[in-house]
DNA sequence: CTTTAAAGGACTGTTTTTAGTCCAAGAGCA
DNA sequence: TGCTCTTGGACTAAAAACAGTCCTTTAAAG
């Protein structure tokens, strides 16, 4: 079917699911690893636990981990106090060949430019407890001190905190998400050194202008920092 | 499993899925149905497209739209140029009863709060099309022509159509989102008439500062239009 | 009036996913 | 040393979801 242009039907022409839940559940691993959200070595909740938060059934559940763990990403260990932890070594991630879909690009650097300057601001106007504070301060330290292969993970890190300090899981979830289809893009272009140095300036003045309650230049700083990648990802469009 | 305040593994530990297909397209359908997407009396894509585009097998969806049509929101006409459509009679919306929780609350203000004035910023800042400018003041007319029962779905629309102007699905479909889980919570409270002139002023302003390219301006607008809806919610929490 | 094509309706067999149960490993503790 | 408890591993039967096929209806076209 066509959809036209402005076809408000735009909302409802679209998957109700991603596609089996097999599929889905590896990719959703694989994406909070790629994330970061589990630093190498590691544990991940036990199977049981796993697979009711996820939603899924242990045997599902089960046959995704398995294929992680094939592809070297998983490490298991059996017995009490066993589990399955993320490997300590990293798979060496390599170049996607696809290539990059301008429609997909757009729509993951638009949307990115919404909600994480968004999110800035509002972490900027709310009241932080010391533990979000600190929380924040711990996740920039960590990705100041990463060089080369750890820093996309530290990096997406840091910025799902960002998020994390408005309390709302949503704009958590939104941004998290947007992170990893960001990663997949990345991985479809040649590597450049990143100016790290350049990006960590850039990740303390948003730290700093949350910190001290400054929701303009939060969002500023945040707007100017997502410019660098957006612009990268442009060029190779073109 | 208890989920530490800042533990990252937010991104992780959420459903992989919403629940069983059945349920899920169920749900997906009639909130389209709500939002105004299909307004009544439109019809719905064929079945078999219409499985194709919901990622789901034809036989699934059957039973979902079975269960919409003896629910009252579906009229089928068999043969050719038969087809499925939204009921001319809107169903009585009954008063849910549970209560708000105020984290639900909480999560649909502050993502709403962020994406729908970036998605007017954005609008506002793009160069749109004739038939951009003309969808937009299309639905604009339109909600401003409505009275009681038919005015939520048209701002709802309007406020969709907004999001398709920055070109971005994923804008769309988080706007649509989010607007279903508001209107379930605005179900749950009493009905207080609105006050549909001013709302239908804060309309006009919006639409005609993204019309005119002004994007602080549409930001700005948006934002307080929104605190309306927030400030009503916010009052049933205390 | 007949044909035709696009739509919903119904059925079948297969695959996926699930819930539930029991087994095996193995680190810590008595 | 042996117990114990948490964790991964393996299997089964049932339910859900799927793909594919073949009706049946019905308005428009000829």
């Amino acid at each position: 079917m066509t959809v036209s242009p402005f076809s408000q039907s735009y909302a409802m022409l679209r998957p109700v699911r991603g596609g089996n839940a097999f599929e889905e559940t590896i990719e959703h691993i694989l994406r909070t690893i790629k994330l970061g959200i589990f630093a190498p070595t590691e544990k991940l909740p036990p199977e049981r636990e796993l697979a009711e938060h996820l939603g899924v059934s242990r045997a599902t559940l089960r046959d995704a981990l398995g294929e992680l763990q094939s592809a070297g990403y998983l490490d298991v260990r059996r017995g009490r106090y066993g589990g399955t932890y993320v490997s300590g070594t990293t798979v060496r991630a390599q170049h996607d060949i696809r290539p990059l879909e301008p429609a997909e690009v757009h729509d993951v650097l638009v949307f990115r430019g919404v909600i994480e300057p968004g999110a800035s601001a509002l972490a900027a106007g709310s009241d932080l407890t010391a533990a979000a504070r600190s929380h924040l301060r711990h996740c920039l330290a960590d990705v100041s001190a990463a060089t080369d292969a750890s820093y996309r993970p530290r990096d997406a890190r840091f910025h799902i905190a960002i998020a994390e300090l408005t309390g709302a899981p949503s704009l958590v979830a939104s941004v998290a998400e947007t992170r990893g289809r960001l990663n997949e893009l990345l991985d479809r272009i040649p590597f450049l050194g990143t100016n790290l140095e350049h990006s960590n300036e850039q990740h303390a003045e948003i730290a700093d202008a949350i910190l001290s309650g400054d929701p303009a230049a939060a969002e500023q700083a945040t707007r100017q920092h997502l410019e660098g990648t957006a612009a990268l990802l442009r060029g190779f469009l073109s």
